[in-house]
DNA sequence: TTGCCTTCTTGAGATAGATCAATTTTTTAA
DNA sequence: TTAAAAAATTGATCTATCTCAAGAAGGCAA
């Protein structure tokens, strides 16, 4: 049985508990919810929703989200495979008013807080690394409002796509989500973002086509 | 000698700290500068410092702040006494690009990362309550982003009034910076805060006096 | 207390981006 | 493969908020 077919593997696979030993996951299952199968369009997670759980996103996509009183929809997060979300109800009892809906048809496995509690109490060095997940995810958002306030929508853009670019190997990358959702991310309307990425081709900054980008000129 | 004028009270006036015993705060005291003076508008950090520390305020406010290209300056956090700050750069190293600048006279400690990181590996204690901390900054960082994406700026500037009601003990409380500061934060020019604010009393929500808040129909 | 300096307010005008509506393009599913 | 649905684009208009400018009010130092 390799670790790719075990039902410790979708934990496995997530960078938050990948170096954890064979022996400390399989004590984990007993307590989760292995692969569980989220259609397209599907929620995950809803508001209200008996959340007692830690989600890793094992394959798929996933988009989390909020809905003012007048149904404004802003997106905080867009997940990719091996994305943990949930952290922020792990101590203190807080109101959670997101939606989490898959993108595409996606498998998630869950964790119980309560024996995700337990095994931090056990592992420093699992608390340690779920430390710099929050890190990693504090200086996300962050930056996402810096952006937001400080720049205008054109250089939001730019400043998304270049950090995309940051992370990818060549100057071609693909968008993680529909146009109109990346807008949503980055506080523009659908049309705003159309407009300036239309602007930015014509800059001769990069090339669009369908959700793949190019950057013509390759920064530094 | 009393825990009040020792070397050790301003970490253990952080909440952060305060359930380490005595002695695990003196081991600390040979890693940490104690309550240096910020006199008002010095800055307690800037891009590009040799940043390694994590920051306690013991005494005085401060502001998080970053500047755009543009000079435009963008709030991320107003600090009151006991707030801890410089944990993003904890782990990896991550570009902090923020100033953090002394609004009153401020006292100030710190704490080495190293001295922390080996202190964390120790307390798993220690850890858990600081991905605790994580966790209330992350919550709040998004809780901002939402309400600056999806209401109007009369309802962004209630939506934060309310939320400073509720962690009030009466329907008066002071603003906790200049209306210039909380402008910034809310992602609004100072002059739309102001008419907002002017709007408000119209309705007859609140009553403005100064940096004084009076929420005239307490809710719920 | 006086005067200076900063913060806050108020008004008028400018504008970035939203909204609405109509196509076009792409995707999905039958 | 094709029809239907969804997403993206484009144009025209509208508006919430910003910017600029001037004045009022508040705080601090001498």
């Amino acid at each position: 049985m390799t670790i790719q077919h075990s039902a410790t593997a979708c934990l496995a696979r997530a960078p938050l508990f990948s170096s954890l030993d064979l022996e400390t996951l399989i004590s984990l299952v007993p307590a989760s919810k292995h692969r569980q199968l989220f259609p397209r369009g599907s929620f995950i997670k809803q508001p209200f929703d008996n959340n007692d759980g830690m989600f890793v996103l094992d394959q798929g996509s996933a988009k989390v989200y909020s809905v003012s009183d007048t149904g404004k929809e802003k997106i905080l997060y867009m997940m990719k495979p091996g994305d943990i979300t949930g952290q922020e109800t792990l101590f203190s009892v807080r109101k959670t008013d997101y939606f989490i809906e898959a993108l595409e048809d996606s498998y998630v496995c869950s964790v119980s807080h309560r024996a995700f509690q337990q095994l931090l109490q056990k592992s420093p060095a699992l608390c340690l690394k779920l430390l710099n997940t929050f890190g990693d995810k504090l200086v996300a958002v962050e930056q996402n409002s810096i952006r937001r306030d400080t720049l205008l929508a054109k250089d939001r853009v730019l400043s998304y796509l270049k950090d995309k670019l940051d992370s990818s190997t060549s100057s071609t990358f693909q968008l993680p989500v529909k146009k109109k959702e990346l807008a949503s991310f980055l506080g523009l309307s659908p049309e705003t973002l159309s407009r300036q990425l239309k602007a930015l081709q014509k800059d001769g900054e990069i090339t669009v086509s369908g959700r793949n980008i190019t950057f013509t000129t390759p920064r530094y």
